[in-house]
RNA sequence: GCGGCUGUAGUUUAGUGGUAUGACAUGAGCUUCCCAAGCUUAUAACCCGGGUUCGAAUCCCGGCAGCCGCACCA
């Protein structure tokens, strides 16, 4: 049995995670969150909305898990995300169609699949495994967009959105005048995203329905620098550069080449493009270790320039080393450039260019066309439109002669010198249009959620027999504190829920558990990673103590009720020994 | 999606053409004990559908799910 098997099995066992719609057999690629699970995920989020919305101010929206079609042309979706698959009927390989006919057609992916179906056939393409020819049969086409279909009719189509991204970017105007026209500024989403995966085997690490948490942050293209990175520039990172890897798929490998750098150092010597990038590498990785990710098991794979999206300038990923599926992708990080708001100022034909202004204005000095377009109109009709446009693109020497000449759809048009007057004129530039840029830190939830308990779990012997141990961090334990009455007798429970109860009045989440004996209840708790458990004996009667359990340690302390919800809520925040060692009594 | 293997309580496991064994876990009780102790007892399963058969969990077919390989993997 590996290591993910026994962490789903514990997940399933102890209520974190349940294959979905099990009742009916399930299917593949949805996971549940039971209890445990949807508290340990809402405190992840929790923590990712304290350092992301509170902390860096990047607001959170919520927009539509479905999309209209047009949204999905402009990002490239449609298209992208979409491959014509074709089957070899004699040796059952399956192959991409548009790869077949690559030397035959410049563009073979944007052709219908009855189009690629034809050109095979025609080229008498042959099988690259068998050799076999006219052994394909039909070119289906697979696009991992769930579609479905807006209004009654079903005539318009809507797909299930494969990314949270594009709902910040088609709100980008609304954001801007929110933040008062300024960048840079940053805007968040937590919500579900949807591909329709074609054989998601792996668990929770693929998932048809995910979570993901991800942040826009809309960037002036001349400013990367950041204006925070002295806070962060001596923290060091693994990176794992794609000049030092080795091998051409490196996702799941790991061939050696990470190096441990400053983020000072990794700006200065280009490995990382520029400091924004760099500083949302190491509030990332903050994040992951802060939730439970073990920063020895974690690194900062650069994409290869082949791997990465056409228009990105740098794009690294926040890899975690599991035991089965080795290096595993858990966030994204990558300057988009202006690709996103460029391609959907083009399809919604609006602009979404910012200005940008000087320091100071600029003086600039501009010949202003004015033609005589009383004249103008009447005698060149439906083209003088045309003529003004090309007038007004003159330069001064194309205006100065006797003769003015603009071409017209290829034909030079002469204009009557008369018509047009022009001068110079000097004109204030208070700034530049651009369109941002955009840094995109992309994080899969349900992945981190699947790491954070690899990571934490451990089975340790304890007197020759194994304890199981999630060792969590105590903020994001789903249950913060148990309560145990030491024995199952009325005089210890009565005083134990009291206790429990007054904790979820001081805003502890408390479980209460009086089954079996104390150390099958602690080995539980120790299970799910409760990470304290309060017990209360004989001697809580008489002196109104009891004790907290340190489940990494299993050293105990004693203390005052009335210290308790104090002590623990510092605890939650701070760890057990810096809590503890203010109490003498450690046994 | 293709090929191979597999499918028995929550988990694990025995078994076979005549409705199912044990363990762990869980509930109740005894024990009154600070790290999965013990005892009693209870709950609980043959993936789904169809076929063959007097009778199917067992044999056959189909589906679904899981594992492995191929392909795919923003």
């Amino acid at each position: 049995m590996d290591k993910y098997e026994k962490i789903i099995g514990m997940a399933k066992r102890r209520g974190f995670l349940w294959n979905s719609f099990e009742l009916y057999g399930g299917t593949a690629g949805f996971y549940d969150y039971g209890p445990l699970g949807a508290m340990l995920k809402r405190r992840i989020e929790d923590i990712w909305r304290k350092m992301y919305v509170i902390e860096e101010g990047f607001y959170e929206i919520e927009t539509p898990t479905i999309g209209i079609a047009a949204i999905f042309d402009a990002s490239g979706h449609t298209r992208g995300f979409s491959d014509p698959m074709v089957v070899c009927s004699k040796c059952d390989h399956s192959f991409r169609a548009d790869h077949l006919i690559e030397g035959i057609v410049e563009t073979p992916d944007a052709l219908p699949a009855s189009e690629i179906k034809r050109l095979i056939d025609e080229h008498g393409i042959k099988c690259p495994q068998c050799g076999g020819t006219g052994t394909f049969g039909d070119v289906s086409s697979f696009n991992l967009m769930f579609k479905t279909t807006i209004g009654p009719g079903a005539e318009r189509v809507g797909y299930l959105r494969p990314e949270t991204a594009q709902g910040m970017f088609v709100d980008f105007e609304h954001l801007f005048r929110f933040y008062r026209e300024k960048l840079p500024f940053g805007v968040t989403q937590i919500g579900k995203a949807y591909r329709n995966e074609i054989s998601p085997r792996q668990g929770v690490i693929r998932l048809r329905e995910f979570t993901q948490a991800e942040a826009e942050i809309f960037i002036n293209p001349t400013e990367k620098n950041h204006p925070k990175f002295s806070m962060i520039e001596d923290t060091v990172l693994r990176y794992y550069p794609a000049s030092h890897q080795r091998v051409s798929h490196p996702a799941h490998e790991d061939d050696g080449g990470i190096i441990e750098l400053t983020t000072r150092d990794a700006v200065d010597r280009a490995i990382v493009a520029h400091e924004f990038l760099a500083y949302h590498l190491v509030l990332t990785h903050l994040f992951l270790v802060r939730v439970g990710i073990d920063p020895a098991r974690m690194r900062f794979r650069q994409h290869q320039p082949d791997e990465m999206a056409h228009y990105a300038v740098d794009c690294w990923d926040a890899e975690v080393l599991t035991d089965r599926f080795g290096w595993v992708e858990i966030v994204g990080i990558a300057d988009r450039t202006d690709y996103d708001l460029s391609s959907h100022a083009e399809h919604s034909k609006k602009d979404l260019s910012v200005l940008i202004e000087y320091d100071t204005p600029k003086q600039v000095e501009r010949i202003a066309v004015k033609p005589d377009m009383g004249v103008i109109g009447p005698l060149y009709k439906g083209n003088a439109g045309k003529v003004l446009a090309a007038l007004k693109g003159l330069g001064e020497e194309d205006l100065r002669g006797d003769e003015i000449k603009i071409e017209i759809d290829g034909e030079i048009v002469p204009i009557p010198r008369d018509l047009v007057e022009y001068e110079t004129v000097i004109e204030e530039v208070r700034g530049e249009r651009v369109i941002p840029h955009v840094i995109e830190p992309s994080f899969g939830i349900d992945r981190i959620i699947y790491a954070a308990l690899e990571h934490s779990f451990s089975e340790e012997l304890v007197a020759g027999v194994t304890r199981n141990v999630l060792h969590l961090p105590a903020e994001v334990a789903p249950v913060q504190v148990a309560v145990l009455p030491l024995l199952t007798r009325d005089e210890l429970i009565t005083p134990s829920l009291a206790i429990a109860e007054t904790l979820r009045e001081n805003g502890v989440f408390v479980s209460y558990d009086d089954s079996g004996t104390i150390g099958r209840r602690y080995r539980r708790n120790d299970e799910i990673g409760t990470p304290f458990s309060v017990t209360i004996d004989y001697d809580t009667l008489g002196d109104d103590t009891v004790t907290i359990r340190d489940r990494d340690s299993m050293a105990q302390i004693r203390m005052p009720i009335g210290e308790l919800a104090e002590t623990l809520r510092a605890m939650i925040r701070h760890g057990f020994s810096d809590a503890a060692t203010r109490h003498n009594q450690i046994f």
